[in-house]
DNA sequence: CAGTGGTCTAGACCACAAG
DNA sequence: TTGTGGTCTAGACCACTGA
């Protein structure tokens, strides 16, 4: 099966057990042994078995219950962890030179639809920039963005000319909490004719609204030609690959 | 800020770190408390402290470097959790009736095509079903997929008629790996006929390939009428929401 | 009420990398 | 070489909950 590295020895532990229940060996149900036997088993401290069990927990393999002891869990949904990377490393990542070019750029007090896009509750300035990045000579995603002049008020002073909202943002505001939505539109003739593509073809469009602690931040769609692009997202049973 | 519940001790210093690093406070770069320094200002054992940074780290707010100390991380490409539901779940969620129709179902010798969407390295038995999703009773998705009769033997002998495929195969096969790909593409004039909409129409398409420990279990392509369906995925820089 | 998980302690040894 | 993180131990007390 899989090589065993020289792994610690909760990492050890918890391999064994991971592969007892992916094999299928410890159906859904089936009780594990408690931390205290397995520790007498594997000759650890209990601290080291409850390590492991909290672990398998946590990512969803087992569920645990006082009194009663650990089970294997029924396997539910599947949360897949889904790679959102910056569009700049995207493309470069495709071995195409990156560039961009703000197409829009507007200050203006926010009206109903801002409010609702920033979930902002009173009215407050925001600034809207259009912005097409390109893979190579050719588009490759349309960014229409709106940002909170009240959670970030430098983005005023800023063109955006030389650096992409995206990262000047991700520099302003680091580790922002975000929500993603993702849908397929077909694109019509604004869209079509901004990213050189037919009116009518298939768009996977990304949505996501970004909040820090001091309030909403940005509101962004990313609008992809549905052929030249995809999102992968893997999911294991153990948490990892 | 937000509420402290009583909450553990680990825990509690988790929030004061996190909140320092969401804030702004300790920028992307700043040093982090040593260890030992940890303990002795919360008054706890250094494993207390150890948990603490050892979490961060695999959330990845914070960076750890054996003798130079912990340091807050710049933030890199978000990975967001994109939970992905059963469909008849899915449909329930929306207070609507569920119910499928098993439009074909094939059972073939793997040819060439079926070997690559299953990674399959010799000719093998596939079963090929093809089944329409209904919400109420519109079509709600289509689902096209191979599996592998190599791994789930078992599948001959299911008609697929009460239970939807997705549902009966995680019954066989729980805890399997998969890999989604998630894009976008324009309905043709088969999948329009069969999910009831125009052709051209946009639609968000789930490819998803899942393997056992056995082996290659089975390859699926969801698709979504675009308008009618979207995928959330969230991100918080502490791990969950 | 007894047994289980949840948490924490006060040590310890080791590997490793920066100075 | 020295300090830091990485790991582990052998206890301990508590809360909860199922029998």
């Amino acid at each position: 099966m899989t090589i065993v590295r020289d792994a610690t020895l909760h990492q050890r532990i918890l391999g064994d057990i991971e592969a007892r229940i992916v094999s299928g060996e410890w159906p859904p149900g089936h009780r594990i042994p408690f931390e205290v036997d397995l520790a007498a088993d594997y000759n650890c401290s209990r601290m080291t078995a409850n390590k492991v069990l909290t672990q398998l927990a946590k990512s969803g393999l087992i569920e645990r219950r006082k009194k009663s002891g650990s089970f294997v869990a029924q396997p539910r949904a599947q949360s897949a962890v889904l790679a959102i990377a910056e569009i700049e490393a995207e493309v470069q990542s495709l071995r195409l030179a990156y560039s961009h070019v703000v197409h829009a750029r507007e200050k203006r007090r926010a009206n109903a639809s801002d409010k609702q896009r920033l979930e902002l509750s009173e009215a407050a300035s925001v600034l809207d920039i259009t912005c097409i990045h390109h893979a190579g000579p050719a588009p490759f995603c349309l960014e229409e963005r709106l940002i909170s002049l009240a959670t970030v008020p430098e983005a005023e002073a800023e063109t955006f000319a030389k650096i992409s909202p995206g990262t000047w943002l991700l520099k302003q505001v680091p580790w922002s909490a975000a929500e993603n939505r993702i849908s397929a539109v077909s694109a019509d003739a604004s869209v079509a004719g901004l990213l050189d593509i037919e009116k009518g073809t298939a768009c996977l469009v990304i949505e996501r609204r970004t909040w820090s602690p001091a309030g909403p931040v940005t509101s962004v769609r990313l609008t992809y030609p549905g052929d030249r692009h995809a999102l992968v997202a893997k999911f294991a049973p153990g948490g990892e690959g």
